[in-house]
DNA sequence: CCAATGACCGTAA
DNA sequence: GTTACGGCCATTG
């Protein structure tokens, strides 16, 4: 297949963050090979559709912090987080020392290296 | 092609 | 704890 598309790559990452953790923007770029583009990301995961199977609600900020400006989707994100076991405070903050999925996501894209990827 | 926009990040004061 | 700034770059107009 082609070179994955920007899109698609953050979306195979964002899938990989297991239940109860998160991740952030700066990340996931990471993960994808894309140092930097942490506002791409940001963009990409605007774009979803409701109803997707890419888990958008576990990617925050490098501040522990929900960051969508749109009140109704933060609220959703923090209903969702929370449903999974993440703790926010007041703030809409969490540990990102407790949460932070990225090293599983290295380990889990490192493995899928090693056993060579083929077609989803 | 150029300019503006944005669910960001790191550093500095 | 806060605000400000520069840098980042995919997408859109």
């Amino acid at each position: 297949m082609q070179i994955p598309s920007f899109y698609e790559q953050v979306y195979e990452v964002v899938r990989l963050i297991p239940k109860g953790r998160v991740m952030s923007y700066g990340g996931v770029a990471r993960q994808c090979g894309r140092p930097g583009r942490a506002r791409a990301v940001g963009y990409a995961l605007h774009m979803l559709q409701a109803g997707t199977r890419v888990p958008w609600w576990r990617v925050i900020n490098s501040y522990g912090r929900i960051s969508i400006p749109d009140p109704e989707a933060a609220e959703l994100q923090r209903q969702k987080l929370t449903e999974e076991g993440v703790v926010l405070d007041e703030h809409l903050r969490t540990d990102m020392r407790k949460y932070d999925a990225e090293m599983v996501v290295y380990e889990k894209l490192r493995r899928r290296r090693r056993e060579g990827v083929r077609g989803s």
